[in-house]
DNA sequence: CCATGTTCTTGACTCAAATCAACTATTTAC
DNA sequence: GTAAATAGTTGATTTGAGTCAAGAACATGG
């Protein structure tokens, strides 16, 4: 078993039938679309939401190019978005952890643009795109909550693209560690002890990186102290250090 | 005058406040916000939309950090779209041109991430985003249609971040001309003969390069007879070889 | 008109990360 | 339990773009 997940996110992963998950009662409700409901509308947004059974690790939850239905709330586990170019070649697009919102991609053209694929064993809610039109135009705080989930995403890419254009290998595992260290915490999870769920080839792909590359500045950062590296296991030994790196290299 | 600026959308940005400027009149209203409404429809959103006087060169739209209240559609001129990162340099998220939507980025924690700075003498239409919510609410293709020009921003801005972490520098400056090309021709001006808006440093700056690969890069692409490169003027000269070389270098 | 400041170009040199290669550790499957 | 495949590490070498430097082209203002 992943030690990345808390118990009560395993457990939900292992009975996503059980009649009590409910938006209502989710502990990711505070981070996740309910966010700024009030608890009728929770409860209107829980009806529409589907919870299907746990994917495994390397399965799919949307492939690229399928025609688009859904957006989906990660509920337990982790998911990574990415694209096939032109030229042949995978660009992972995100890292999406508990709480977060993937698909978002597909409304565009109507078809999804990135496939989705299980880092681990994962449960994931289904939000019918057509149902959550329909309740966003009842209730203006969905409307204004999707408006916002969207808008972060388009920042947050934003970050990632100076990421990419100004940062050198360093600041790049820098500022991913740190992302994920933040979003655990915003879970109520150690932000300083965590294990990956995504692999060294996964970082180099969504970072610009070789992994060989990936695997020196890991074993820098390890001699340097700043870092415990153990396989997937991370402890950040000192978060201020980590934190000036990612402003390195420019 | 700028010579990549139709007649029509430098009169437009002349006559600012002509009465008879309306969405349902408007040259861009096939690919811009009123895109799939009904007449009537666009004419309530005409009602919202404020169009203020042009910006000049280097004027800003809206500064990073001012609370958000509106979103931008550019009707006539060209926009960049800037960060300035923790380490204190500017990254250019975006390059926006008639008919394209800039500022969705402020939704997310209510106040605009990036700055918006004219490239040059621009008209802009501004949409009150509280007006265009309760609109939205009213209009289910109106609030479809924002979501996808949300969509759209989050799938072109994936495509950046490929082209960042997977291309050479060849690669990115021939991407950067072709999407302008292709937008160019989306607004019915030629493919393959235009004035770039911007800067070689903006070019740089967007695309993770330095100055002097930028140059580099289209002296090279001269040479090889790909392009015409006349200070700011390109003209394309084999489109065909443009786009194998964005496949370049992976 | 010339002076000053930008913007852009070109060349010589450097360097961070990629590539190539060999090896170790860990899964997975039989 | 062992073989094969997969994932990760480490070292030697190469290379594409960055840096530094100088000059050219162009714009701006007195």
């Amino acid at each position: 078993m992943n030690h990345s997940q808390p118990i009560a996110e395993v457990l939900d992963a292992q009975c996503p039938h059980d009649k009590k998950v409910s938006c209502g009662n989710c502990r990711l409700n505070t981070i996740c679309l309910p966010l700024s409901l009030h608890i009728d509308d929770i409860e209107r947004l829980n009806h529409i939401v589907q919870r299907n059974r746990p994917l495994q690790r390397g399965e799919y939850l949307v492939r690229a190019n399928d025609p688009f239905s859904s957006i989906y709330a990660i509920r337990s586990g982790a998911v990574k978005a990415l694209t096939i170019s032109d030229s042949g070649d995978e660009q992972v697009t995100g890292f999406y952890l508990p709480g977060e919102v993937v698909g978002l991609d597909g409304l565009a053209d109507n078809r999804y643009v990135n496939s989705v694929i299980a880092l681990e064993t994962s449960s994931v809610c289904e939000i019918p795109f057509n149902r959550l039109e329909e309740l966003s135009a009842k209730l203006p705080s969905l409307q204004r909550h999707f408006f916002q989930i969207m808008s972060r995403e388009i920042t947050q890419e934003q970050q990632v693209i100076t990421l990419l254009s100004k940062s050198n290998a360093e600041a790049r595992i820098a500022s991913l560690l740190l992302s994920i260290s933040i979003r655990n915490s915003r879970r109520a999870l150690s932000a300083s002890k965590f294990v990956l769920p995504m692999s060294r080839t996964d970082i180099g792909n969504f970072l610009g990186l070789t992994i060989e590359t990936v695997s020196r500045v890991f074993t820098r950062l390890q001699k340097s102290e700043v870092l415990n590296v153990d396989k997937k296991e991370i402890s950040i030994n000192d978060m201020n250090a980590l934190q000036q790196l990612t402003k390195g290299a420019e």
